[in-house]
DNA sequence: AATAATTTTTAGATTAATCTAAAAATATAA
DNA sequence: TTATATTTTTAGATTAATCTAAAAATTATT
């Protein structure tokens, strides 16, 4: 069954907002992340139910059906592995390669894109931290605890981020906050919910809205 | 200026038509080459003429303005960028990858490409020998000839195609016809026009329709 | 449980790209 | 040069994806 970019991009938004695979997907939520209608999104959710992408009952949501998130998974898979090619071979930086990963991953190709992972050696995580999954959609989910719910004296290594805007991203490269960097959480500031984190020697301030969106691996 | 995917087909294939600048094209050159129609041909006309891609009088056909012409030559500088990559480090065999070059060309973004082009090392040609336009659109026409048009006795290197199948180039390939391979022309069979060539230290005979199609740097 | 607020769907348009069929213009041939 | 053939354009529909505005259903609140 060929999908269009459209039809791909919204099972891409709905898994991203499954945040298990039994619990439905609201209309508004879908609207809001594609940046639409609501009713534009119920036309579509009808056009992928008819298509058996979707599990769908008028004014309760939607779910993905296996054939929907085996579709979602194989979308998220190339988006992946384009931005780590972008990062790895094309010296991009990490704040760069969203957008341009949003195009490529839709280049209709499973031999193009397993042989992109065999050229980059079966990478496990994307630039951020995201795991890659493999050609049948397996995937390993991590462990990884946002730095705002660690106690004090946790020593743990950066290896994600919940919030991808190049804004952050920028930020955290700016302040040293690399993917593989070891931290230690010292204290955190009862007034604002700021963190003193300790990183290559020194301590630094990161403010609690940070502190949520960065990932540990302890 | 955005351009749709259509569009971008549309420019590719008034530049292909063209055999030199000045030239018109027609609407139904275009239609077959599209696989389209000539009604749809002519509404895309309008549109892209008023987009200042194409100088467009009623019924005399089209030609490329300076602009179309230079977002055309964008496009296939793309596609042969694209061939180079999956050629050179996915090993896609040189009758593989047009299909998939035919959606990577569409990725907008010239940072990518000039990326990518840098991480091949600035290539001149794509897999069949065509030449790679640089990033401002400018491209040596290396003087190729069809083997049909050279005398006996003439020794030359596989440079070219004239046509792009993958029917004829699995062919070429399975015969040892590949790029940079030197051969002779030996004779001319007058009856069918076949020619007989040599080729690492044998005599084979190939079609008229291959000598052709199949071009030679002298 | 009735009312208010919110969410979702329907109805009816719009835009881009396409099509078929018919009309108009151009090119070819008697 | 008139008639015929071919090419191109117009007219009017169609499909996918979108929209606004209004109606319907669900959820929340008094």
């Amino acid at each position: 069954m060929i999908t269009s970019f459209t039809e791909e991009n919204y099972l891409k938004s709905i898994y991203h907002l499954s945040p298990d695979e039994g619990t439905a997907v609201n209309t508004n939520a879908i609207a809001e992340s594609l940046n639409t209608k609501a009713a534009s999104v119920t036309d579509m959710l009808k056009k992928l139910a008819d298509k058996e992408f979707i599990n769908y009952i008028k004014y309760q949501g939607v779910t993905l059906t296996p054939l929907g998130r085996e579709r979602a998974l194989n979308i998220i898979r190339k988006h992946r592995l384009w931005e780590v090619f972008l990062v790895e071979k094309l010296n991009f930086k990490w704040d760069e390669v969203h957008d341009l990963a949003e195009e490529l991953e839709h280049i209709h190709s499973d031999l193009l894109i397993n042989r992109l992972d065999e050229f980059l050696e079966f990478p496990k995580t994307d630039p951020h931290g995201d795991p890659i999954p493999d050609k049948n959609g397996k995937f390993n989910v991590p462990e990884l605890i946002p730095i705002s719910k660690l106690k004090n004296e946790t020593l743990g290594i950066i290896s994600g981020v919940r919030e991808h805007s190049p804004l952050f991203l920028k930020y955290l490269e700016k302040t040293g906050l690399v993917l593989g960097q070891e931290i230690t959480i010292k204290e955190q500031i009862e007034f604002d919910g700021s963190f003193i984190i300790s990183i290559k020697e020194n301590d630094i301030m990161i403010s609690r809205e940070v502190a949520k969106n960065l990932l540990i691996a302890i």
